[in-house]
DNA sequence: TTTAAATAATACATATAAGTAGTATTTAAA
DNA sequence: TTTAAATACTACTTATATGTATTATTTAAA
């Protein structure tokens, strides 16, 4: 019941990049920011570019910068990009389908808390996460 | 954010064992009558012994019982059983510490969300699941 | 037009969860 | 006391998530 160590990193990212306010980063810079190791977090980076949460530019002035306002980034567009979003609306006890119309014997219970679980990540944005003890990881 | 497999699969089997009453159960049965591969199953059961939430009698006319009554064997206590539960109490973000002293910038949003999930986990026992659908796999 | 500084893509390595196989141990009937 | 039927233990295999290394491509300054 938890979001994935990469996703946390994307979060974590992109939140630094809202924070600092700067336009550019390259990813040698966030690297260095963030202690996050370079390989993988270059990975990250273009992950969430082609998923339009930031944009990238190539080449010598290259780097990445963040498209929309932090208000308009929510937690659920970053974990969506880099997690099977699927898998948050599954049964809890494991079967195919998971509908009010096939409901297995936790549906009622479980559904309502599945809810509020995806609620928390559409309600909350980068801009609730952009506060300083966030970036002094 | 999902119960693991090895969780789900134990929930499964104690719930049949509850549902169908009898005393005693060799895994060959269970795994028979679940379709869970059988060395997965056996070693999900000695899992289960080792943490009382079944017994186990071995020898000749060994096999496997309910220890409880079923309204007294939460999903939690299974889940407990099966993986390391303290990352249901984890930062939703990743900190080190979670904890209302330590908040990271979700936690306010987050740790009433979390509690709900682990009260529904203490809250729904075998005897919740222990129906006719669940045990028609 | 060469070169340096950046991102992009692909392939490889490691850790953990999921699943399988084989051997050892226990028990009681034959 | 041997043997069959059960659980217990240990080691292996496979799949997925995490993390690393290498090479290709893009861009603009020198
Ligand atoms: S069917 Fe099981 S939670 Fe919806
Ligand atoms: S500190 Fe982050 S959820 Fe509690």
């Amino acid at each position: 019941m938890n979001l994935s160590n990469t996703a946390r990193y994307a979060i974590r990212v992109i939140s630094y990049m809202a924070y600092n306010k700067k336009e550019l980063y390259t990813a040698s810079e966030l690297v260095e920011a963030l202690q996050i190791s370079d390989k993988y977090l270059k990975r990250i980076l273009t992950t969430l570019s082609q998923h339009h949460i930031i944009r990238s530019i190539q080449g010598r002035h290259g780097g990445f910068a963040i498209t929309g306002r932090p208000e308009d980034i929510t937690i659920y567009d970053i974990v969506a990009a880099i997690e099977v979003i699927d898998k948050y609306y599954g049964c809890v006890l494991g079967f195919e389908v998971c509908s009010d119309e096939h409901p297995c014997a936790l549906h009622k219970k479980w559904a309502p808390i599945r809810d509020e679980l995806v609620q928390f990540l559409n309600n909350n944005t980068i801009a609730d996460v952009m506060t300083t003890e966030f970036n002094k990881f």
